[in-house]
DNA sequence: GCAAGTGCTGACACAAATGTCAATAGCGGG
DNA sequence: CCCGCTATTGACATTTGTGTCAGCACTTGC
């Protein structure tokens, strides 16, 4: 009894006993340890073996659920890119028509956010570096999505505050250099604050001075 | 004779004659050949073979010049982030005492257009997604750098426009932002271009509304 | 013109990663 | 309780890319 007990706890591999999940529930462990490895170690890290390690299974379960490796790449792709234009979407609708100020300050927040968190940017960059944007649309129409969404609430606050309509590029510019910056940082942005020697409070006075930057320039112009 | 000189002509594979060109040369055209193949197909294109086959020698002479793979990696991430950092010192400092509005639009221009150019940022990124940054010394200083001599200039101006001193974390803060904007659009700016329908005119407007951004807060601000 | 140094090569060895396959074992429905 | 479905596995096959080695062939200095 206590035999059996001690191998069944400390060495499962051995044992006969087999983990079975729901098919959906495989897939989401297989995508999230792909997804930290590749956070952690870059492209290179995502290799079957080490994932099913990971997840404690064998390489050829990953292949049954995937089909191939790049099958469970482009399934990562596609998650993290709907979960990217989510989050982002959702931080900008919720904030509509309370004060502004503090809006651009959340809103950029969020969005660099986004796209630091987890390995989100590094995906994104690496499926720009191999040639894989074309096949994902999900983040494609996303700029464009999100400078519609902005543009409709500066033409409400200058309704509101009775001020001329505004740019539409204006905004369309807005929003490309805020995903720029929010992009160009998810990548460089440790190695430039560590060179300039900016602590955490730092980083986050860069990217209130970032919104302000951008909240005067909205003020001034309309 | 007719023979001969056509073997040599379209057969070089099969002749016996062998080129021999200077340890230099054959690093150069090496490194020519990588970061060709980076730029065009990623990471993963840098391999032995296709890049021997590119220049038109064995694979083992990339050995024999580089070491191992790593070491063509590291000699080119070497050359990419020299060249990156004497384009942009040179860039900010020649204009340096010209009027002002124009400065800030061939400045921005000429990072955008270094960190574009060929794989420069495709290989930055790549160097940072493998962890490879801590090696490398050249870019890893180099903010700092770009917002020593932007302050100096900035100081200089304010002085003979009679304005107040320009705030270090100011200066420090536009170099963060142009670099993360710069670094991000050369990555993900042909797609936003694409999404948002923007042809080569548009590009440059994005570019010189930007310039303007900065140049509008430098001008208000001090 | 010949000897040394080295750029360069072909063939081979080796490693690592993906993918295949037949067989096993849990789970749900009858 | 058994049967079919399929998640899962170990062993194997294949591919692909890096690295080694011994020898060959340009160039240079004498």
């Amino acid at each position: 009894m206590a035999d059996a007990d001690t191998m069944v706890a400390t060495d499962r591999k051995r044992d006969v006993k087999r983990v079975r999940r729901s098919a959906e529930e495989a897939r989401r462990l297989i995508l999230d340890a792909a997804e930290e490895r590749l956070a952690a170690q870059g492209p290179e890290g995502i290799r079957l073996q080490d994932i099913a390690r990971d997840v404690g299974i064998s390489h050829p379960a990953i292949l049954h659920h995937f089909e191939s490796r790049e099958g469970l790449v482009r399934a990562l792709i596609d998650r993290t890119s709907q979960q990217l234009r989510e989050k982002i979407l959702s931080a900008l609708k919720s904030k509509q028509g309370v004060e502004e100020a503090l809006d651009a300050n959340d809103i950029i927040a969020n969005v660099f956010e986004a796209l630091s968190d987890k390995g989100t940017a590094r995906l994104l960059s690496w499926m720009l570096l191999t040639g894989r944007a074309a096949e994902n649309r999900t983040s494609g129409a996303l700029v464009t999505e999100i400078a519609d969404e902005l543009h409709t609430q500066r033409k409400e606050s200058a309704l509101t505050h009775d001020r001329p309509a505004p740019d539409r590029e204006d905004t369309l510019f807005i929003a490309m250099l805020t995903a720029s910056a929010a992009f160009g940082d998810a990548i460089i942005g440790r190695e430039l604050a560590k060179d300039a020697q900016l602590d955490q409070a730092g980083v986050a006075r860069y990217r209130a001075w970032f919104a302000k930057l951008l909240y005067d320039h909205v003020g001034d112009k309309h």
